[in-house]
DNA sequence: ATTAAAATACCTATCGGTAGATAGATTACT
DNA sequence: AGTAATCTATCTACCGATAGGTATTTTAAT
């Protein structure tokens, strides 16, 4: 699914990978929606596992923990993020699902803004968070269109730059208030 | 297929909605990867053609330039741009269809090292050049994925500032070496 | 100018394949 | 015995693709 989307991935085929029949895929989720919801659920899990506890880190640290996150997806999955794709389809998802991927891209961006937080207005904040999130989102998608991981690396660069120059900034404006 | 993807189209659906049958369809696109690679390169020139000459355009008119047409995209078309969802989908598209993808984004990142041309590197160019359209293409997805255009409009903020800091201290560069 | 040939753009009908989904029988575990 | 999980078998719907046929227009040759 992260290789070619929703359709990509049908019920015969993932019966075969696990070596059971699709008829038993259903018996545990009826619906391709409940498939595609369990599954966004369990990612959006997995990937919060991975980031761990936003609270104490400051913002670059935060920043290269995200980053290192993609990085991995790219590397070793060979892929883009599994809601990079799916964001892309949301219009044509299963209602579910697509709330699913709404949650991520919102727990992502939730777990950035804690580790922002003492720092400026919210508005703010959010807003970097989510051009974070979105840039590496592109950057990843670039990467894989063309073949040419570099982007994806000078992407990377680019973003904790961008971040830890809202850091420096953000510090300032503080200090001299 | 800018809402759904390239199976989100068929040959039946399309042919309905020009009023011919599906094999007529067939008749102008023997195999659905000619149909969709079709497509990507009118798309393309499209998209060059609103963007116009790169040439006389400074860093920061050019990322204005390159924003409204996503812009455009996002607002009018409500939908993601045609090469961000079949971007993510690269990996099992058609051969031809996946190289016009290629060949879209390494016109528009060309279209703006025009543009950035005579001021550093090449190396930074094209990564600054990447960075931009890269960011726009997330920014994108992240909006249609959470319903919230404002993440899109804060991206697009943030990308022009990006550039117009690197205009500047490239500027500067120049002039003190 | 007329005719023959060819190309264009459709059509109907159908193919093999696969999609998601369901009903009902069977097996395995507790 | 009861339940949970899997099976076989099948359904309907749709997919891309092909075969074979038919007007209409265009091109080429006489």
């Amino acid at each position: 699914m992260r290789r070619g989307g929703f359709d990509a991935v049908s019920f015969r085929d993932l019966a075969a990978e696990v070596g059971i029949k699709s008829a038993s895929v259903h018996y545990h989720f009826p619906q391709k929606g409940d498939l595609g919801e369990a599954l966004v659920n369990r990612y959006t899990g997995r990937v919060l596992e991975f980031l761990g506890d936003p609270s104490a880190l400051s913002m670059s640290k935060a920043t290269d923990r995200l980053t290192e996150l993609y990085t991995d997806a790219i590397t070793n999955g060979g892929s883009v993020c599994l809601c990079c794709i799916l964001g892309a389809e949301a219009q044509t998802l299963p209602e579910a699902v697509a709330q699913a991927v709404q949650a991520f891209f919102e727990s992502i961006i939730g777990w950035l803004k804690t580790a922002y937080k003492n720092s400026t207005s919210d508005k703010t904040i959010e807003s970097l968070a989510a051009f974070v999130v979105g840039s590496l989102q592109g950057a990843m998608t670039l990467a894989i269109a063309t073949g040419d991981h570099a982007y994806f690396r000078a992407a990377v660069d680019r973003v904790k730059a961008h971040a830890s120059y809202e850091e420096a900034r953000l510090q300032t404006a503080f200090n001299t208030a």
